[in-house]
DNA sequence: CGAGGGTTTGAAGTGCATCAAATAGTGTGG
DNA sequence: CCACACTATTTGATGCACTTCAAACCCTCG
């Protein structure tokens, strides 16, 4: 159970309140609560109304949408320090996503009004906050370039790549941070085209694949491989944030 | 060729602007630049230094990325009265994608440096700024969603759905607003699917289709056919920004 | 009328999804 | 420590959706 030391520092950690007032960070301290989260619970559904924005201490929460018929888009996969349900406030203060915890994990959850007033009254966090949503549109588009240009094996190797500090040299070694059916889904593909596409991607590259952990000799491998259909150059210095 | 009222009168029909100080519009009016460009013209190129923000006054944009090979990925098509290249100024001042032309159209070009004071200096334009980004953010995030989960046809048939007064009942007709090819590259899909797509949509529902003419005596119609496959239900309000 | 671009059609191939089933891996209780 | 239950992952077989390449058609405009 988090302390109030860490909930300070989580709070600190957030992209857009780094720099903010310390008034208003030791304010949303003060209403922060914490709550744990088994496996598959669900925080809100798309379009419930929104009156909290959360922060991942540990674990990871599924952001998604889904059709009557039940199948799913997933949007996004929140890690550790990082916040969801923000974006409710430019919108009517409804949700426009369901979240769902992936596994037993750690959140802490703010009154989103205190946010709101925030934004409203400090104009440098409302800077922060939109140079925080200009780099997320920037990944969208992204993400959208790739789902148009690359085929699943390369969108895995692109996956991979942003796990890596990106300046490395000479051997690395990546552990994926979650279940390869939440990375499918993540990537916008079944888990057997994962499964297939992964050993694609390992004949064609030479990449070491054991469970979990994928090991290679040298990073230009993967980037010969995938970034040859992306419109970025390697390393994608902007997309680091959406790593983990 | 516009003249000092329609520019005026252009930029104070930009979303975040309409709110914002008048003395910093009429600044942005007196340094407006007027352009006249080609079908196919190019306006700057990915990764460009971001000098310039864009309205469109007549015409279309076209917003896109290219990978080496030429493959591109459209990221947005820009109708009238809509600004781009503003987002650029979160990033280093490089414009993230390249813009071209798609017919012969009417610009005006404005300083950058002069929408960032602006939102820098004025609160409240920072704030409309915020509100827009995150609109625009929820756009991309159901492009995801529907490049996903819907087919070719039933991302046609949503596509035409934006084009609609979205309340309206009985017989309504639609006139494509640009080149099928283009629709379709903004679709994500190859003209050829684009046509056999729209086949398939006019012998599912039973819509009218001549040229670049649409016409169905109930709007239900396409409804049934292309919500299914989405999280939204028809009449989905906040895209219809994304409608020309 | 002819040239050229936009659009459609046909034929063939590829990639991913789907369904079904086998296998590997993990945690549990005995 | 083993056997079982359950889940994650892989594999196989098959089908459909979309792409690709090629060619025909259509429309518009000089």
């Amino acid at each position: 159970m988090p302390n109030k030391d860490e909930i300070t520092a989580a709070i600190q950690a957030i992209e857009p309140f780094k720099q903010s007032d310390e008034l208003f960070k030791s304010r949303m301290a003060a209403h922060a609560r914490v709550l744990s989260v088994e496996k598959g619970q669900v925080l809100f559904v798309n379009q419930d109304e929104a009156d909290k924005i959360y922060i991942v201490l540990s674990g990871w929460v599924k952001l998604f949408r889904e059709t009557l018929d039940g199948t799913q888009a997933v949007i996004d996969i929140i890690p550790k320090n990082h916040m969801f349900g923000e974006t409710s406030i430019f919108e009517d203060c409804i949700y426009p996503y369901s979240a769902e915890a992936t596994e037993t994990s750690e959140l802490i959850s703010l009154p989103i009004s205190l946010l709101k007033d925030g934004i409203e009254t400090d104009p440098k966090l409302a800077l922060a906050m939109l140079s925080s949503m200009a780099k997320y549109r920037k990944q969208q588009d992204r993400e959208i370039e790739h789902r148009t240009i690359q085929n699943a094996s390369q969108r895995i190797g692109c996956f991979l790549l942003r796990l890596i500090d990106q300046d490395q040299q000479g051997p690395v070694s990546i552990h994926l941070p979650y279940d390869k059916t939440l990375v499918a889904s993540r990537l916008g593909m079944q888990p057997e085209t994962f499964s297939r596409a992964l050993k694609k991607l390992k004949d064609a590259t030479g990449i070491d694949v054991k469970g979990a952990t994928i090991h290679m000799d040298d990073v230009q491998q993967l980037v010969r491989y995938s970034c040859a259909a992306c419109s970025a150059e390697f390393p994608c210095k902007d997309l680091k944030a959406s790593a983990y």
